[in-house]
DNA sequence: TCTGACTTTAAGGAATTTTTAAGGCTTGCC
DNA sequence: GGCAAGCCTTAAAAATTCCTTAAAGTCAGA
């Protein structure tokens, strides 16, 4: 997970870069709108954390620049000011949310996390459990040099597994997890994941296994 | 971990808590925003899953009167829209985090745990009698070094001596209990779990014994 | 429209659980 | 001792659950 800074306030930009990376994402810090565009234009970020108070081009300019030239990265807006005025022409200039200088780090974090959620994929990035590991933006599985591509119900089943390992999961849990509490998945459909998934992990050389529990579920173990 | 469910739409909110309760969490359902706000002023909440639209009182005014009134229980809005304004509203008026409609209950698992985690308490549930655990969610019965995987019928019979110790167990109240009310198995049934259950006590060297008291039933004894 | 990736369905076989049944034990009583 | 009643154990049949794979269906992108 890719993030743009667009803040001149120094002090700021690095406390906010200190922020994410404790949180395990990726950082750019520039100082003023231009090269704050410039980098914008490359398409590599996933979010956009943006100043409205910006040396030779103002952040309002910058969004509405960027959506000119249908860059969709996601932007959030930060104002000193807390004026309905700004809100306004934030929103209207191309921004997803806005934030109010001072805010707090959680705060921020929230909306960092609301904003890059949209995209679909939620951002645990790298997991694991036992002797592999999984990257769940990417949906790799891997373990030493082998590795291979899960598709997204195998890859549902497999976060479900590792957010709470040694739990059992049982066959209804994993319907209604990754298929819906409306769907009219049977059992035969998650027998037949699990099936897929053991082979992956095999074919990784992984020694985890997925145990069956009778009548109970299905449960993961390391060796 | 007592969850409070305010949501309208029933068939929502029934599919709310029956994912709930799958996670062994307790959840209260109300359907409208006075009642939701009388039922998490009692404080008991761990969490409050709180919809907007609302009748009588909406999500954000229950979200407010709460914090004005010192509650502090974490609360996770529901918004049909995906709009901004919802969102600030939302954080604004006191909620800790929002999820729009329709969610993944994926999603919605993964939320739950990260505003309740500051709680986080895991239920074990090893259970023991005399000198063995049995583990009742993955159904091994251990002793020591030992252990064994118990099937279905036989953890069943288990967890019937070891919810009340000490009790005689007739064969008729084992088969209601663990066959069902209108089933056919006749006492011989109940005699050959009985064995295999005895083998496996031995297997494990537990001294543990189930006792056969002539025309009452069985009880289980300490050494 | 075709292709390729993903998902669902179906079916046979493997593994485990459950039931059934037959014979053996123990106890108490004649 | 002989017998009956109740309980114990075990093997094998029956039933259920799980596994795997192939084939068919679905859907989005080239």
């Amino acid at each position: 997970m890719q993030i743009l800074i667009v803040e001149d306030e120094k002090r700021l930009a690095n406390a906010l870069k200190q922020i994410l990376l404790e949180q395990k994402y990726m950082a750019d810090v520039v100082y003023d709108g231009q090269e704050g565009l410039d980098y914008a234009l490359s398409g590599i970020y996933d979010l956009i954390i943006l100043d409205i108070m910006l040396p030779y081009k103002d952040g309002f300019q910058v969004a509405y620049e960027l959506r000119e030239k249908k860059i969709s990265t996601p932007i959030l807006m930060l104002t000193a000011k807390d004026t309905i005025p700004d809100k306004v022409s934030g929103l209207n200039s191309g921004a997803d949310d806005y934030m109010t200088k001072p805010f707090a780090p959680e705060e921020l974090l929230a909306r960092i996390k609301a904003l890059t959620r949209r995209k679909g994929e939620v951002m645990l990035d790298e997991t694991g459990f036992g002797d592999f590991t999984f990257n769940s933006s990417t949906n790799i599985l891997s373990k030493g040099a082998k590795s291979v591509h899960l598709n997204f119900k195998e890859a549902e089943i497999l976060k479900l597994f590792i957010s709470s390992p040694d739990a059992i999961h049982s066959k209804d849990d994993i319907i209604v997890k990754v298929w819906g509490y409306d769907s009219d998945a049977g059992s035969n459909n998650v027998e037949a994941y699990i099936s897929f998934l053991r082979r992956k992990l095999h074919f990784i050389n992984s020694s985890t296994e997925i145990k069956a529990i009778k009548k109970m579920g299905y449960r993961m173990e390391k060796a």
